[in-house]
DNA sequence: CTGACTTGCGCC
DNA sequence: AAAGGGCGCAAGTCAG
C-alpha cells in the first residue's frame, strides 16, 4: 500500500508526497487538489495527511471519498499517551504544536483560516516520528490497528457530517404541537407548560414561582414542609404531595422544549438533515465526542421525525451489553464468554448459576466497571469475582493502578491520563486509619474515584476501540455494496458509542443489514482473535428510527 | 453587561 | 465506613 502525504502549499495548493524511498512529489494548485487525489485513490493509497478535518470536507465536498489515511493529529494523540511508546522518539521541533492541535471547526472548505496553527507543522517530519515510534513499540501491531481504526474514524466522521441523518421538520414540529401547544411567541411558554405551571404554583401557594428556577423552585417546596434538598426528578418521584405529578410532567417537556424544541429545529436541522460534528478521540477514553444539537443525547421523545428519504431505509443496529462482552474478551475470562454466547448476556449469566435474576446479573456488572459498591451492586461482588475470576480481576487491578496514580491502558494501547490531584503525589496511605473529613480524608476520596476512573477506562475504552473497528469494516462493507455517487449508496448517518445508523436505498436494506453483523464478527476477530466471545446485534430495518428495537 | 460556574437531565 | 464511569447542552446564578 502507498503512503502518500498531503501537505497543503501557500496560496492554497498542495504537494503530494510518496513516503517509499526515492518516492515522486507532485504540485497542485488549490483547485486541482480534489482532482489529484481523486485520480491516485483508484490505485489504492494510504493518504498520510495532518488532520482529516482539515482536508476531508472539501474533497467530500468535491465529490471525492478516499478509502484510508493516517490522521496525524490522532495518531499523535494516541501514541503520546500510549504506555508502549518510548516517547523520545515522538519528540521533534514542533511537538509541542502537535500536542496542542486542535479540529477545524468549520467544514467550509473556502474558509481555511490564513494563521492555521497546523501551517507551522511539518507532517512529514512528525509521520517519521510516528512510524519510528510504531516499529520500535512492544506493542506496535496493536497499536497500528488502534491508529488504522481511530483513522478510518475520522473518515467516517466527516463522512457522516456531510450526509447528516435525515430529519423530517414536519414530523418534529407535529410532535412538539402535540406535547406542548403551538409554537409560542418568543420569551413565552407554550400553553401546555403555562397550564402546569400553574397548577404547580397553586399545589406551592406560591403565586410567583418561576418553575425554571432551581433555586426559587427548591425554596417553594421547603416552604411548603416537603424535605428536599434539591429539585432532582428522582427526589421528587420519592415525595407524596400533590405537587409532584404536574411538576414532574412540567419537568419532562420544559426540557423537551429546551433541548430540542423549535430553536433546535431552527439551529441544527437544514435541509432535511441533522448535521451534528462528530469528534473522534474528543474522549480521553477514545469514545467520540460531538459538537452542536446535542448529538450524544437525541432523546428517544423526538427520533420519530428521523425518517428515511422516500425509496429509502434506515438500517438501525446496536451491540447488546458491548462493555461487558468486551471485558470478557479483553480479560480472556472462559465463564463470562460463555455467559456473553447468549444474545442477552445477563440471562447468560443467571443460565451459567453465577446470579439468580437478570436484575442482579445487569446491577453487579455495571457496578463492577463503575465501581458502584454501594447497596445491591456491591453485595453482588464476591458471587461474581468467584464465578468470574478474570474479568473481576480485571478491572480491579485497573482500579487498584489508578488509586496508586499508575497510567492504565486498553487492549490496544491507549493510556489513560496521567493524575494531576495532589493525592497522587503521595504514597498511599496504607494501615492508616480512615478519617471522616480533612485533607486525607479528602485526597482518598479522589484517590478512589480516580481509582473509578480507570477502572471504566479500560473497559469503556477497549469497548470504543471495539466500535472503532466495526466502523472502520461497515464502511468499507458499505461501499463495496453501492455504485454509482457516494449520495446514492448507503451511507453512515449516525454512530452513538455502540449503535450504529445506516441510510440505504430499499432495495440494499437486507445486504446492509447483513454487513452490519459481518463487520461485528470482523471486530471481535481483530481484538480478540480467536477468542471466543461473541457481539450479538439487534439490527432493525425501518422508516423511522423511533421504530428501531 | 459578560463570562464562568452550577444545576439538572438527556444519551451510552 | 463509604465508595456510580463517560459526555453536551440550556437555563439559572453569581462574581467582576
Amino acid at each position: 500500500m502507498d503512503r502518500v502525504l498531503l501537505r497543503r502549499l501557500e496560496g492554497g495548493g498542495a504537494e503530494l508526497r510518496d513516503r517509499a524511498d526515492g518516492g515522486g512529489v507532485t504540485r497542485v494548485g488549490a483547485d486541482e487538489v480534489a482532482g489529484a487525489v481523486a485520480a491516485r485513490e483508484g490505485a489504492g493509497v494510504r493518504w498520510v495527511w495532518d488532520d482529516t478535518t482539515r482536508w476531508y470536507p472539501a474533497l467530500l465536498a468535491a465529490g471525492v471519498r478516499v478509502e484510508r489515511c493516517t490522521d496525524l493529529r490522532l495518531a499523535h494523540a494516541v501514541l503520546r499517551r500510549s504506555p508502549f511508546v518510548d516517547r523520545s522518539l515522538l519528540t521533534g521541533a514542533d511537538t509541542a504544536g502537535w500536542d496542542a492541535l486542535a479540529p477545524a471547526e468549520t467544514g467550509d472548505a473556502a474558509l481555511f483560516p490564513l494563521d492555521d496553527p497546523a501551517d507551522a507543522l511539518d507532517p512529514a517530519a512528525e509521520d517519521d516520528r510516528q512510524q519510528a515510534a510504531l516499529a520500535a513499540s512492544p506493542q506496535g501491531g496493536r497499536l497500528a490497528l488502534l491508529v488504522a481504526a481511530e483513522s478510518s474514524g475520522a473518515l467516517v466522521a466527516a463522512e457522516m457530517t456531510a450526509a447528516g441523518l435525515p430529519w423530517r421538520t414536519d414530523v418534529h414540529e407535529r410532535l412538539l404541537t402535540d406535547l406542548l401547544g403551538p409554537r409560542p411567541a418568543p420569551g413565552l411558554r407554550p400553553a401546555e407548560l403555562e397550564r402546569l405551571a400553574g397548577q404547580v404554583r397553586s399545589a406551592l401557594a406560591a403565586p410567583d414561582l418561576n418553575p425554571d428556577s432551581p433555586a426559587e423552585l427548591l425554596r417553594a417546596l421547603q416552604t411548603a414542609g416537603l424535605p428536599v434538598g434539591d429539585t432532582r426528578s428522582w427526589t421528587l418521584e420519592r415525595l407524596e404531595h400533590p405537587v409532584v405529578a404536574p411538576l414532574l410532567e412540567y419537568k419532562r417537556l420544559a426540557r423537551l422544549l429546551a433541548a430540542n424544541g423549535w430553536s433546535w429545529l431552527d439551529t441544527w436541522v437544514r435541509d432535511g438533515r441533522f448535521r451534528p460534528t462528530f469528534l473522534p478521540g474528543g474522549v480521553v477514553t477514545g469514545r467520540w465526542a460531538s459538537h452542536g444539537g446535542g448529538a450524544l443525547s437525541v432523546p428517544t421523545a423526538v427520533r420519530p421525525a428521523s425518517v428515511a428519504d422516500q425509496g429509502w431505509r434506515l438500517v438501525v443496529a446496536d451491540v447488546a451489553q458491548l462493555e461487558p462482552r468486551v471485558l470478557a474478551g479483553m480479560s480472556g475470562d472462559a465463564a463470562m464468554a460463555e455467559a456473553a454466547r447468549a444474545a442477552d448476556l445477563y440471562e447468560g449469566m443467571v443460565a451459567g448459576g453465577a446470579v439468580a435474576t437478570r436484575a442482579e446479573a445487569k446491577l453487579g456488572i455495571l457496578g463492577a466497571m463503575y465501581g458502584g459498591t454501594r447497596g445491591e451492586s456491591g453485595r453482588m461482588l464476591p458471587r461474581l469475582a468467584r464465578r468470574y475470576p478474570r474479568a473481576i480481576d480485571l478491572v480491579e487491578q485497573a482500579a487498584r493502578a489508578g488509586e496508586r496514580g499508575e497510567v492504565v491502558h486498553t487492549l490496544l494501547g491507549r493510556g489513560s491520563p496521567q493524575p494531576t490531584g495532589a493525592w497522587a503525589q503521595r504514597p498511599l496511605d496504607l494501615g492508616e486509619a480512615p478519617e471522616e473529613t480533612g485533607p486525607r480524608a479528602d485526597r482518598d476520596r479522589e484517590r478512589r474515584a480516580w481509582g473509578r476512573f480507570t477502572r471504566n477506562f479500560v473497559v469503556q475504552g477497549t469497548g470504543a476501540e471495539w466500535a472503532l473497528c466495526w466502523l472502520a469494516d461497515l464502511r468499507n462493507r458499505l461501499w463495496r455494496l453501492g455504485d454509482g455517487a457516494p449520495a446514492e449508496r448507503p451511507h453512515l448517518v449516525f454512530f452513538l458509542h455502540d449503535e450504529v445508523v445506516v441510510h440505504t436505498p430499499e432495495a440494499l436494506a437486507p445486504a446492509v443489514a447483513g454487513e452490519v453483523r459481518a463487520a461485528a464478527v470482523t471486530a471481535g476477530r481483530l481484538l480478540f482473535g480467536g477468542f471466543p466471545v461473541d457481539f450479538p446485534l439487534v439490527v432493525s430495518v425501518v422508516g423511522s428510527w423511533a421504530d428501531a428495537g
